[in-house]
DNA sequence: CGCAAAATTGAGGGCCCTCAACCGTAGTGG
DNA sequence: CCACTACGGTTGAGGGCCCTCAATTTTGCG
């Protein structure tokens, strides 16, 4: 199958923001808190149905989890960028797979200690369950997106919560492919590739490049986001 | 057939139900740890936007919980059966509608009490856990079936899915119209109902009655279930 | 520079939606 | 007892949105 890519070479280019991955370490190093690994762009962090031994935060780089149809057709459930928890399980396997976006550093906690961590660190215990919260709010909002939203809208409220998630201003540069991002809106790479250049053409947003956006009309986005 | 994880997040104060602080009192309204309330078919429970002040469980009937977008679209992220959790809110606010499928029977738990109550009742603080974990798996297991699948998957998927949640056997009658139906699967009350029928047709159920349906081929289904 | 992958664009088709008519059941009141 | 109505559900015809297939352009990287 997929080897874990342990490239401690955290590769070289990417512009990638975080360099504050020590501090995160240093912090509660001693118990062997959490360790640090790098993924290369489409590397496998873990696979559906892997035991679920380990709980993850994204240090640097994005994340994509996403379910298998058996014949291929996808849903990435969630894209997780920096600071955000993923791989919470009640059971004993993974549901999901798990991969890099773009060359990506995550911290793995664990399971068998995470009791003991949130006994005595309260801090991650919090972390944990407002996790599993955001995940769950975005799950239900995004379950709304999938089943009742038209192409445009789904765009436009993907931009919108992209650029909330990541600058916060207008300008946005998107970490993952057409692909992805298809396979998260249930749509096409075609439909996707054709929404963008309508709403481009609408003047709501300006593309400069495949994967530079700019939100040049937030008010008519936000009006597509019903 | 806990994990590690859910145990020693419950026996730490979980912050999730405790934005008003935890109680010490807990022996004043011993008997009343929640209210019982009756609701008649279509009726509201809580509205999107409400203030979160209570925490429900479904003692009898079918509940289902909604989000509208603003020129009337519906999404129904869920149907709650006896026994199940629902309008666990992280922030001050519902994000979701909830009403009455049928005549139902709720009970209802103060949320500035839940720190006392699990506090001196672990079953309850475990049961909203596991209510919590239970609604992440099912949106995400329903962001697949939203954004990837075929009309007839979304049926059969769903038919599975609330034979395996009520009697469990191949006979199985649905609470909820078509209209329900369809707002929560993604499609419209003609297409479900033309799905009905083709599966019919297909011999994979029966319909005696337009809410009564016999499972007659599951493996077929289970096919179809991708 | 040259190749492969990603992205865009176009043409055509299919799945599901829209609009509409019809059917069956249940409730109501003359 | 039987209109009459209301409502949920089914069925049909047609259209639109998005998918499929395909070609082309652009981007990224050696």
């Amino acid at each position: 199958m997929q080897s874990a890519l342990l490239t401690k070479a955290n590769s070289s280019a990417l512009p990638l923001f975080t360099l504050e991955a020590p501090q995160f370490r240093k912090s509660t190093d001693a118990p062997a808190v959490g360790a640090v690994h790098s993924y290369a762009k489409d590397g496998e962090i873990f696979a559906e149905g892997d035991r679920a031994a380990f709980v993850y935060k994204v240090l640097s780089g994005v994340v994509r989890t996403s379910k298998l149809l058996s014949d291929g057709r996808r849903q990435i459930d969630a894209f997780h960028l920096a600071g955000d928890i993923f791989g919470i399980e009640a059971g004993e396997e993974y549901r999901f797979c798990a991969e890099a976006v773009g060359d990506c550093v995550v911290i793995a906690y664990r399971r068998s200690n995470l009791g003991a961590l949130m006994g005595s660190d309260s801090q991650l215990a919090q972390e944990m369950t407002m996790g599993m919260m955001r995940s769950l709010v975005r799950a239900q909002n995004h379950m709304l997106l999938l089943g009742r939203k038209s192409a445009l809208e789904k765009i436009a409220t993907f931009l919108l919560d992209m650029a909330e998630r990541t600058s916060g201003g207008d300008a946005l540069d998107l970490p993952m492919s057409r692909s992805d991002i298809a396979d998260h809106l249930g749509l096409t790479i075609e439909t996707v590739s054709r929404s963008f250049t309508q709403l481009e053409r609408q003047g709501m947003i300006e593309l400069p490049s495949a994967r530079h956006v700019v939100l040049s009309n937030r008010a008519a986005l936000e009006h597509l986001n019903a």
